[in-house]
DNA sequence: TATGAATGAGTGTTCATTCAT
DNA sequence: AATGAATGAACACTCATTCAT
């Protein structure tokens, strides 16, 4: 019964594996079924045995994705002693995700549209976690007085991660725009972003 | 078996209006040509006369998006004097457009992705005095001392622009964490927002 | 009353001399009505009260195109003295008409697929005098004791003409086949083709 | 849904057959997917489960063509003993292939076309079969003294499979023609082509 | 007479999902 | 439990022909 219970594990853990290498390949707009069972070397069925739809399938890639991007966060938020240069670390850490796993900064937003609503353990676990983790960079750094304490602690972290979206979405969004002044590098541009932001928030 | 005659203005405000209601019952991605002849009673080979294809739909729905967008600049940052209170407006505005048209924000989003690349007068103009508009914001508050003049011109507006679409995708993304916290109503997060950002410009 | 008679006739100049720019241009595989009627500068109507049909003007298009080749025909068999050497060079011109013109060719292979079976005047005639043609350049060459008499006339004129389309289409076919043997180059073969011809016709 | 499970040789048997009898009755020109699903009595899912796109499924029927095509070759020529007599065989024989299945000649010609460029492995060998055969005729014939030795072999054959294709194109072709003078048979054309072509190759 | 706006049946192709084996 | 053959609704786009003006 355990076996069967592992067996069971394994199989899924094949099957989003392959899902996964299909993503980083294709990406989420071209990501198909048929392509994810080909990796795996199972039978079509058994993907629907282990996942009601597509759907569920990407709910489980983006926990991964998410779960990378919050070990990413907590490894360059650790190297920081000020917390204003915590914060500014964790938002190029957010651009240097975007551009080492674009396909996973994709599957992201394609997941956080509102007709997916999803209701998941899993996903929402790992979206609390972030939740968690920068909520308490914000809240740490009003105790340690180096964030303005007025700021409704809550609040702030939602912001901190709508700006983290925000400069990537944007900047490789506007590379067209950009082109025409590319005197202006993408990394200046998120670093000055990071600066206003931590400007804003600071005492 | 050929339709009613009409004059080509009004075949196209009709293909666009239908194409328009399409867009905000169902959204961007689930938008179909034809879905757009059901809903203004013509004949599919109509549409193509007057649109090349699909995307020359969308493009003419974006720019009509975008003006209405930038209509909503301007009236709200024309009602303030000091530029922060400027820039605080227009994030503001930024997310009662989303509020209000949440389809046109995703399909503004959507063009945005590079693989469109549009090369269409009426987009780029719209575009160009969108751009234009929140360079000059910037600049102005420069000249009068409201903005820091250490911050690359060029580069602020760009960053203004991101964090009005940002606030606006976040926090609707997360409605649903947002439950757990209801007592955070979404205004006052993008009053917030908007708060620490014009703090980080400021002087 | 001659006068519309002659602006008829000016109108259907006008429609076909539009219709052979667009044949010339993109071929009969991609020839379509509304091509023609850009170029010609007229509306879409008016074509349809010269043409009962889109294949009607190809009739029209065909007779141009084998009048353009029964010319060919007749200038280089007038160079030659004896009959073989003029039957020769009609092998020889058919080929370069081809490569002059390559979309006539394929008009005219396509207008002989068995479900047009035309009955207009114009192309009946113009086949005629194709056919009536190469029967004299035949029925001379064995009265002067060039030609094998014993061939039956009326027949060795459409064997004639079957092996000009013949030479002709097969070489280009197999154009990619003779890239592996291409120290034959196509006009040796075609002087080949001609020579085994005439020899074989010969007395 | 889904229909009766089939083993795939017989399902890709029954869709090359559905395509064959659609060929048969409609022709090259008029040949859809649809009308073979629906002889076939299957899903069109099912036809792009067993062929790639609808190029391949013709590429299937032109190979199933091009082998009838050479084994009647094969069996008219071994009763002949002189290799004259084996081409001249040939090319009546080539012209009887027509008259029993024109289609299957209409997609030989079709699938020959430049923009084709055929990589599929059956077709190539049967091509290059064909092409041996009748250069194999041709060197044999001079080998035994039949055939003018100053011939060069590899152009002798292309020639031959030329005016095969020639006779049967040309002759149909002119069916109209013919009737007003159908004191001459289509057969005896045939011969006579075969004869003067005969001629022009021996020694 | 001339127009040209309107048509809609077709066309090849995709892919998430089902269910008999 | 695992399979994978079968499905068919969708999709964007074309173009010869019609007919009200």
């Amino acid at each position: 019964m355990p076996g069967k219970r592992e067996t069971a594990e394994t199989r899924k853990l094949q099957i989003i594996s392959a899902a996964e290498l299909v993503l980083l390949e294709v990406g989420i707009e071209r990501f198909t079924v048929d392509q994810v069972i080909e990796k795996a070397g199972i039978g079509k069925g058994t993907v629907y045995k282990y996942y009601r739809n597509k759907d569920q399938m990407l709910v489980d890639l983006v926990v991964k994705a998410l779960e990378l991007l919050l070990t990413g966060f907590q490894e360059v938020t650790e190297e920081k002693e000020h917390h204003l240069d915590k914060i500014k670390a964790l938002i190029q850490s957010c651009y240097a995700y975007y551009q080492t796993y674009p396909k996973y900064f994709e599957l992201i937003s394609y997941m956080e549209r509102p007709e997916f609503d999803i209701d998941e353990a899993n996903y929402l676990a790992v979206s609390h976690r972030l939740q968690a983790f920068t909520h308490n960079l914000v809240l740490e750094g009003q105790q340690k007085g180096h964030i303005n304490p007025s700021l409704d602690t809550a609040m702030s972290h939602y912001i901190l991660w709508a700006c983290c979206v925000a400069v990537v979405e944007f900047v490789e969004a506007k590379k067209k725009l950009l082109k025409d002044h590319h005197e202006i590098d993408r990394h200046a541009m998120v670093d000055t972003f990071a600066e206003v932001f931590t400007q804003g928030m600071g005492v």
